[in-house]
DNA sequence: GACACGGTTTGATCTGAATCAAGGCTTAAC
DNA sequence: GTTAAGCCTTGATTCAGATCAAACCGTGTC
């Protein structure tokens, strides 16, 4: 991420309660006007469907708070999830008129939309704009190729471990650790969308998540709050190199 | 793909033997050249290693000729493909030093390379590759999801009749059908290619593409010759949605 | 308090694909 | 012509995860 100087994320949009990694890195005064222009927000409930794959969709738009996911489905109902979309991540596609992929609120949700249409033609006058938008882009292609090695690869126990560690590197670095270097936080996924997530039923997730806590990999309170004591010993269960990835 | 109209592939790249989708459309005068200046070209023989995941890359690259495979290993040797690189396709990544995937020549193999410093620098003064290069890796990036719910969801017969689809719809594409509507073409991937492609073993692989044989959906000659006689039955075993895709 | 409901756990059984093992078919080498 | 090396097929067996089934838990409702 830290392969282009673009102060990301370095002033806010305008009235937006969070900053647009996506849109507003090194914007202009007359830029943000102009986004300011064809903005708007929507909010979800959680459940709630943002749009259905083949709907017409014409806006792009950030995520400000909560999450959405994106699946595909069969017709006979096998679904997989496909993105998973947190605070400051972008979903639309410019230059197609149709959503992809059913995006649904896990978590109650808002979102920054911008109209499609004037978007473009900012995107046009705006090269670092696509620039920005082209290095998201390839973090999310890096994002789900790795996801796709866990689809192809991993056991089961893995991939719970993955998905874990993904969810508890991404808190971590939001929230302070906590005292004895452990990790704390709350699943954002029922058992049912980590299912969807990994490519797994739901009975399995249940259990390899029990199979964890009863070795001692990650504590549980309730269903959802999870503490992961060792980090590290997290790791060694996902079945990924061990060099906590290569230098930019 | 037509949601640019970006005259690609509308003239030659210099002396290049394909064009060059990726870099060269609507190119000026001068930026070919100075696209000249920095290219080169490299050839591979079939088996061979183009770069190892974790090696210092420092060029981006076209495939001219020939079939590339992205992989992941993981460190007892499952491995992943997670891209299949074909002719026009590009690989690398503006802003990153190091190769983040195996990359492997599956046939004789020739890329045009461009130093990635000067290339980078011709990206920041010409905005229409950034776009192009954009607009590329989103494609990239629903391959790679329609992929994963392939990983995560399809059975053995499906995954196999999906990955000849891919591979049929693409050379269908390229040359004209069969008098009789039928689809011919040479698998360029061994069986453990294709397992590895798919999230299978070589032996599955084997035992399912007998089985489509059995059951009349293709026919064979020798390993590699494939003849699909009716494209849309093929379709039928692939478990994907019939109406042909959503239009752009 | 009784009830329903969504999310979850756990057990019993089944099954699709992996694994283990043996040959077969081509092509190239000597 | 024999041998070796790659690639592929096929059979027997095993096993991880799916499926089927039952019950549990917390929360909100009447």
């Amino acid at each position: 991420m830290a392969h282009h100087d673009l102060h990301i994320t370095s002033h806010d949009c305008g009235d937006c309660p969070i900053r647009h990694r996506a849109v507003c890195s090194r914007c202009e005064a007359d830029e943000l006007a102009k986004l300011e222009q064809i903005k708007y927000y929507r909010s979800f409930q959680a459940g709630q469907t943002v749009i259905w794959s083949g709907d017409r969709m014409d806006f792009v738009a950030s995520v400000v708070t909560g999450i959405a996911t994106l699946t595909q489905t069969m017709e006979d109902g096998r679904r997989q999830m496909v993105g998973l979309l947190l605070p400051s991540d972008f979903v639309g596609r410019p230059g197609r008129s149709t959503a992809a992929y059913d995006v649904t609120a896990t978590t109650d949700l808002v979102m920054c939309c911008f109209r499609k249409k004037p978007f473009e033609e900012l995107m046009q006058s705006t090269p670092h704009v696509a620039q920005r938008l082209l290095e998201m882009t390839l973090d999310e292609l890096d994002a789900a190729r790795e996801w796709m090695l866990l689809l192809g690869r991993k056991t089961a126990r893995e991939k719970i471990a993955s998905l874990l560690a993904i969810i508890a590197r991404r808190d971590a670095s939001l929230k302070p650790k906590t005292p004895k270097g452990g990790i704390v936080f709350d699943l954002p996924l029922t058992r049912e969308e980590m299912a969807d997530y990994l490519g797994l039923t739901l009975e399995t997730v249940s259990r390899q998540v029990s199979a964890l806590k009863r070795d001692g990999v990650i504590e549980l309170e309730g269903k959802r709050h999870i503490i992961v004591p060792d980090f590290d010993r997290l790791m060694e269960e996902t079945g990924d190199d061990s060099d906590g990835g290569y230098l930019n």
